[in-house]
DNA sequence: GTCTATAGTGGGATAGAC
DNA sequence: GTCTATCCCACTATAGAC
């Protein structure tokens, strides 16, 4: 959970950038020590075991992609409800929406490999920070009325993001345009059943 | 593309049922040989390298999701237009996309390692045989009205499913409603922009 | 906190005999 | 088509000296 060793931080940002560069499998003990200028057996000291090195690195991701979706979420469509004039209407929803879905997007293609890492397979949740996850999460719960649409959006951007990674779509797909017919599905009403 | 050697079909199965009890990991040289009760360098006799392995499974499962939806389609709503009386009127879409779903979804569940062998990463698509994929593909693209809205349900469906194998939705969630909340909002209309 | 040395495991793939 | 015998690679992790 917390670092194990004042220099863990250094050692965190080395993994990153591993991962970054080569994907999770570039991310071995070894490419991480050689990195840092020191033997693999020397990171035993600061981290219990690999799997204590991609916590720390999803904790890291989790919340980078907290704060680009809150970054969104305040900045995209007039929020601001309570001050200025309230008449907003029903452009806040769909503008919010689609500012974060962009914001969501961006975030996973700037960082595929860190994307693929904090959304791949189960979550260590016992060495993750409490609150990280649910952090991550709350910007879509907060426009989305009702956790069902919630968890559709959620499956929309994460199935549209990993085609897109996983170059799934043929060469010349409009991808924008098939963000832009998913998101504007959910937008008009929640569409009772 | 096509097997190498009359009994690589046999070889093939054996690999499949790996695959479908440990994962991709659990699909290796030695371990299909095992199985075959013959020895690793043996194999290499049927197949050229392990990725020729691996296409074939892709392959196999394609197909097999292909099949599962294409029967879906012929039985779930009344899709045959040409003949009894053709008034359906709007219920055949709405009806069609969710039986569609449900069985994306139930083949999905069914065969989860072999589902994220043939969804993940970039398709080998050099050693598959030609339409596999398209074939897949065919049933969406008949129901749904458009490219655009026919990647945004790929990518719904897609994503719901790796979001539930991968257990990131809470241990309570609904998530039959998600589905239902998600394809529901692509019944209704295209909703323009 | 770093090192050397090493254990232990697993993997893909080839050569050449039969 | 199958075998034996290997090669070479890579990885996580530990022990114990400094």
């Amino acid at each position: 959970m917390a670092d194990l060793t004042p220099r863990a931080g250094q050692n965190v940002a080395a993994a990153r950038e591993l991962v970054e560069a080569g994907g999770v499998e570039a991310l071995t003990m070894r490419a991480l020590a050689a990195r840092l200028g020191i033997r693999a057996p020397s990171l035993y000291k600061h981290f219990p075991d690999k799997s204590a090195v991609e916590a720390q690195l999803i904790t890291l991701a989790l919340t980078e992609l907290a704060e680009t979706l809150e970054r969104a979420e305040a900045g995209g469509a007039p929020m601001r409800c309570a001050e200025g004039d309230g008449g907003a209407g029903e452009r806040v929803e769909g503008g919010g929406l689609r500012e974060l879905g962009r914001a969501y997007r961006a975030y996973a293609l700037a960082h595929p490999h860190l994307y693929r890492l904090m959304s791949a397979g189960p979550l260590p949740r016992g060495l993750l920070p409490a609150g990280v996850e649910e952090r991550a999460a709350l910007p879509l719960v907060r426009l989305v009325r009702g956790e069902a649409a919630a968890r559709a959006v959620w499956g929309l951007a994460h199935g549209l993001v990993m085609l897109e990674l996983d170059g799934r779509f043929p060469p010349g797909a409009d991808i924008d345009a098939a963000w832009a017919a998913g998101l504007s599905a959910f937008t008009p009403l929640p569409a009772t059943v």
